[in-house]
DNA sequence: TCGACAAGTCATCATATGATTACTTGCGCG
DNA sequence: CGCGCAAGTAATCATATGATGACTTGTCGA
C-alpha cells in the first residue's frame, strides 16, 4: 500500500493514486468503513489534499466508481455467443481476481445513499445486462428478465467468492467455471 | 415504525421488538449505518436498554442475525426436485418481498467484520447449497460447486432486485422466475 | 536567480455515535 | 400497603472521522 517511488510533486499521479486506493478501500470495506485518512495514509500524503482533488468523500467516490472498469468495458471486442460465457468465466474465476475481494463489481454494491451514484451503480448493471442480450443473439427486449438473471449470477458469484469465500466455489479457475455458465447461458437464452 | 402498543414494561417484548426493528435497519442499511439511538427510537425506548440485553452493537447484531428466518429454513419441507425452483421462486419474487430491501438474505451480506458473524453467514449459505444439493438428488459432494452457483444465483438476485432494483427483475412475480429458474436448476443439476 | 503559483501540510473544529454509569419508576408479591 | 427488583431513562464521555482555512514548500519559466 505504501507508495514505490517517492512521486516529485506530480499532481496527476497523486489523483491517481488516490483514485487507486480509494477504488481498493471502497471495493473491500464499503463506502463508512473506509476512511479518507486511510486513503490518504496508503498513498502517503495529506488528508487535506483529498478535499483540493476531488471535494469531499462522496466526490472521491463518485470519481472512484467513474474510473473503475467494466464487465466487458474496455478494450474487449464485443462478446458474440461463445464468448459470452467465457468471458463471464473469466472475469469471475479467481484467475482473474486472486484478491478475492477487490473485484470492481463490489464497488457497486457496497455503497449506497446518494442518488447519483445509484446512477452509476443501475447504469453499470444495465449496460452489462444488454451486453448479455446481443452476446445471446436476442436483439429486442421480449428476453430482458432472462439476460437480467445472468447478470444477477454474475453479481452472486462475486459478491459469495469475496464475501462469504464459499468453497469450493472461491477457488473455482475460469475453466472449471466455464462449463456451468454455458449451461446456464443455454438454459436461458437459447 | 413507531410501537403500535404501549408496551407496558414487558422486556421479552421489548427485546423481542428490538431485534426486528435491528434486523430491519441492517437489512435495509447495513451495519455501519444503522445506528443504536434509531433502533432504539423506532421502538420508542432508551439506547442504554440495548446494552443492558445485548451488551452491544455487535451483540445485536449477532441476535439479529441469528433470529433471522433463513432460505427454507423453518417450517418449510425438506425440498424435492420440483419444490426447489418452485421455493427459490416464491422466496426471491416479489409477491414474498415486495419491500425489495428487506429480504433477510441481504443482512448476510450486508455486514462485516466480525469473525463469529462471517461464521454465521458462511454457515447460513452452506446450508443453503446443502439443501440445493439433496433437493437435486445429488448426494455426494461432486456437484458442490454446481449448488452453489444456484445459491450464488439466489444472492445475486436478492442484491440485484434490492440494491439496484433493475427491471424487470424488481417487479418479477413468483410465476415469472418459475420457468427460467426451474430451466437454470436442471441445466446445473441433471 | 528568483518569484509566483500550484502542490502539499498542519492544526483545529464540529459532530455523530457507541459506551457507560448513576438514577428513576412501575409492577407484583408478601 | 409498601417494598424490592427488574425495566427503563437521563446525562455524559470518549473517540473516530469528515470538513476546513491558514500556512509552507518545491518547481518551473522568464
Amino acid at each position: 500500500m505504501a507508495e514505490t517511488t517517492p512521486r516529485r510533486r506530480d499532481a496527476a499521479a497523486t489523483r491517481q493514486a488516490l483514485l487507486e486506493a480509494a477504488a481498493r478501500r471502497f471495493t473491500r470495506l464499503g463506502y463508512e468503513r473506509t476512511t479518507l485518512r486511510d486513503i490518504a495514509g496508503d498513498v502517503g500524503v495529506n488528508l487535506a489534499l483529498i478535499k483540493r482533488y476531488f471535494g469531499s468523500k462522496e466526490g472521491l467516490l463518485k470519481a472512484a466508481m467513474s474510473a473503475s472498469p467494466r464487465f466487458g468495458g474496455d478494450g474487449e471486442r464485443p462478446w458474440d455467443r461463445t464468448a459470452l460465457a467465457d468471458a463471464l468465466a473469466r472475469h469471475l474465476s479467481s484467475d482473474a481476481w486472486p484478491e478475492f475481494d477487490e473485484h470492481p463489481v463490489l464497488m457497486l454494491l457496497r455503497v449506497s445513499g446518494d442518488a447519483q451514484v445509484d446512477g452509476l451503480r443501475r447504469q453499470a448493471l444495465l449496460d452489462f445486462g444488454r451486453k448479455v442480450l446481443t452476446a445471446a443473439g436476442h436483439e429486442g427486449d421480449d428476453r430482458l428478465l432472462e439476460a437480467e438473471l445472468v447478470v444477477a449470477l454474475g453479481v452472486g458469484i462475486a459478491v459469495v467468492r469475496s464475501a462469504v469465500g464459499l468453497q469450493p466455489l472461491r477457488d473455482a479457475t475460469a475453466e472449471q467455471l466455464h462449463g456451468p455458465l454455458a449451461a446456464v447461458v443455454d438454459a436461458l437464452l437459447p
